[in-house]
DNA sequence: TTGTTATACCTAATCTGTCAATGTATAAAA
DNA sequence: TTTTATACATTGACAGATTAGGTATAACAA
């Protein structure tokens, strides 16, 4: 969250689904392709990731399953579950109301 | 903050602001004009928009004066500054950012 | 007349997501 | 051999939002 501090505060979850349901991914991994996405200009700091990975788990949005590559490493991936796509739809939707309150507030009145 | 829950924190400092750009405005008189705006659709709890008031007080944003009407009620009217207005600018330019950030992580590689 | 609704202000305690700081561990590169 | 990149994770502090509470007046309905 090194760009835009608090203003991104609630989307964590859906990003990360957003990114899941492209491909199972590991932590490390999703803050790569989230830079990617973005050109360089968002990721999330590491505190902030596995809280949010630790927060879907716990409500079945997600689950997880070690992999090793071949020089040993272990990486934890996750995996979106139908609950999370449920709610990865859920909070898109959201997403576009609150984007479109916002517009509809930030646009002047010329009467 | 009734109908889009969590999701809008952080914007609405810079939501009062865009609404006090327009005109002077009292607490309440600010939350019958955002729900004017959004068709019904959203206000802030009176707790978040004092709250809210408080700080852009205190960072120099806004100024208030009360005025009295014909049957002495007292209205606290805030008023934006020059201070507030350049905040404003930040502010819209960060969720330019933020929502162009957000639109190309939900965006799916079609490759 | 009494109760309710709308108007109008405000604060304290609590909740929750994010961040800074810290920790472990391995592999690769300088 | 030290630094950088990879890869996981937790703890404490911070700050914005909500819940719940409070005061007070005016208008309206029962």
């Amino acid at each position: 969250m090194n760009l835009v501090g608090d203003i991104l505060r609630g989307y964590t979850d859906m990003l990360l689904l957003a990114v899941l349901e492209e491909r199972d991914s590991y932590g490390y991994q999703v803050n790569q392709l989230l830079q990617e996405k973005t050109d360089g200009a968002f990721s999330l700091t590491e505190a902030t990731l596995y809280t949010s990975f630790k927060r879907l788990e716990k409500q079945d949005c997600i689950v997880s399953y070690w992999l090793e590559t071949k020089n040993q490493k272990k990486r934890k991936y996750y995996s979106i579950t139908s609950n999370g796509k449920k709610l990865l739809k859920e909070k898109k939707k959201e997403w576009e109301e609150a984007k479109a309150l916002i517009e509809q507030v930030l646009q002047k009145n010329h009467q």
